[in-house]
Order: structure tokens, then sequence, then C-alpha cells
DNA sequence: TTAACATATGCATATATAATTATATGATTA
DNA sequence: TAATCATATAATTATATATGCATATGTTAA
């Protein structure tokens, strides 16, 4: 029952929940997600990192870069028959579809994000 | 998303899920749920009055007893169809089985259930 | 090897929430 | 009406945890 606890317990995060949503058919890396949901890069990394200690997702080094991607494995098998059930509970929301649309627009980008704006139009320099 | 994610705080409280898993297929009062649980009167009411105020379950007065169970709507629709595959998933769970057959046991009883012992053997008196 | 960049993490703080104990409420029965 | 019983709730305390800010780590490029 401890695992399943903990797993509600990663689910009723709103930041945990919407980084597990968008990563449920994509790998992608950090500065991808913060941007997608236009938060802080500490504030992902930090729920990142909670989410890979429980085995949930896993990640991937490739340059500067570091890709995350659901873990697949006995445990994330019930996670992902629950995210299923979601992403059709979920179909209308507001904060769902915007993450799911800034992560399209976003999605062949990587050089061009920024961790002072989040997502800079013209890969602009942070100005101090 | 907000009533997902309240729904995913519900169910990451022990007390609050193992109170679901019992009510999943039936009807009980307070004194029922405490003495199947195990816990305090206090413990498992204040649970029972969050789980109501989220609408999740729906109370019944009959006489001295009050009985609690799942309130259908559109809301628990979805509740219910992660509850269905939490039964699956914790089938061999040792709390969830034990949980179930202390009901068994007690799904006769509500007399002989006293605050002070959760369950007493003949209905005694509790000695102060 | 130095600068720039992507990501991680330590520390301090704020907030939420669960449990216990004691007591209140409301119903029944003597 | 008084006593008893089932349940609810208030107050306190303890604990967990999310975030921001600053900084550390590790990689690439100049």
């Amino acid at each position: 029952m401890v695992e399943v606890l903990n797993l509600f317990g990663i689910l009723s995060d709103k930041t945990r929940l919407r980084i597990l949503l968008l990563l449920l058919n994509n790998e992608l890396c950090v500065c991808q997600i913060y941007a997608a949901l236009d938060m802080s890069q500490p504030r992902v990394s930090r729920q990142l990192a909670i989410l890979k200690q429980s085995r949930i997702i896993k990640a991937r080094r490739e340059g500067k870069w570091i890709h995350y991607k659901i873990d697949e494995n006995e445990y994330t098998k019930h996670l992902l028959s629950i995210l299923f059930l979601l992403s059709d509970w979920l179909d209308g929301d507001e904060v769902f579809n915007n993450d799911k649309s800034m992560l399209q627009k976003i999605s062949s980008m990587k050089n061009e994000i920024s961790s002072c704006g989040y997502l800079l139009a013209g890969g602009e320099k942070c100005e101090e």
C-alpha cells in the first residue's frame, strides 16, 4: 500500500502532475519542460528529482542537456493506466491544453530557451 | 485540474484510502469503519468529514448511527475508475486484505462496537 | 583554461495537514 | 428529564513539503 500512497502523493502536486502529463508521450529536456510550464528552472528540477527518486522517470544526458522520460517498470505500469484515465478526464482543461500547445510550439527548440525568461523569442541573451 | 489534484490529495492519505476501499462496495456506519481499521473514532470521523466535504461520500442517519457510502456523481465516476484499478493493484496487499477480513467479521455487528476498545468481544462496557 | 550554458541542490521560509485529547452535538432509552 | 451512546469538532502540536534565491556541478565552446 505504501507504493500506492506514494504515487498519489506524487500526483497530488500540480507541478509534478503537469510534468508527467507532458512526459506521457514525449522525452523532454529540462528547459523544454520549464518553458512549456512557464516555471523557474529550479522549481522544475526539484520536482524532476523527486520523480526520478521514485523511479517514475529516467534521465539521459545528451551534451549539455538532460532528457527525461517515463521509466517503464512494474510501478509505472499502474501509473500509466491512471494517467491514461486522466488525459481523458482533463480533456478540455485549460491548464492541460495550454501546456500541450506550449509544448507543441517549442518542441523543436532547445537553444532558444533561456532560464531567465523561460522562452525568449529569438534566443536573446539574458539582461542582468 | 483542481478537481484532479484534490482527488489525488484525498487518495494520498492512508486513512482516507483505506476508508474508501472499505466503502467501495458497502455502506457502513462510522463505528464499523473505525473498528475494521482499528483506529480511534475521531481520527476516522475527521477524515470522513473531509471526504464528505469533497462530495466523495454521503451520510445517511439511521437512529444513533450515521452511515456513509460513496456519493455517485460526475466526480466520483472518475474516482471509481481509479479505485477499480487500485483494488487490482492492491490484490495481495496485507493492510488491504486485513481491512477486508476485519470488515467481514464485523459486518453484522454494530452494537458490539465500542469507541474505547474499537471492537469488544461481547459488547462489554468501557472501563474508566 | 576560461567563459557560457544546462541542470542540480542547500538553506530558509511558508504553508498545509494529520493526530491526539478533550469536549460538543444530537439521538435514544430508562 | 437524565443518562447513555454514536458521531462531530475545536485546539494544540508535530511533521511534511513546495518554493525562491543563491550557488554548486558538470558540459561545451572559445
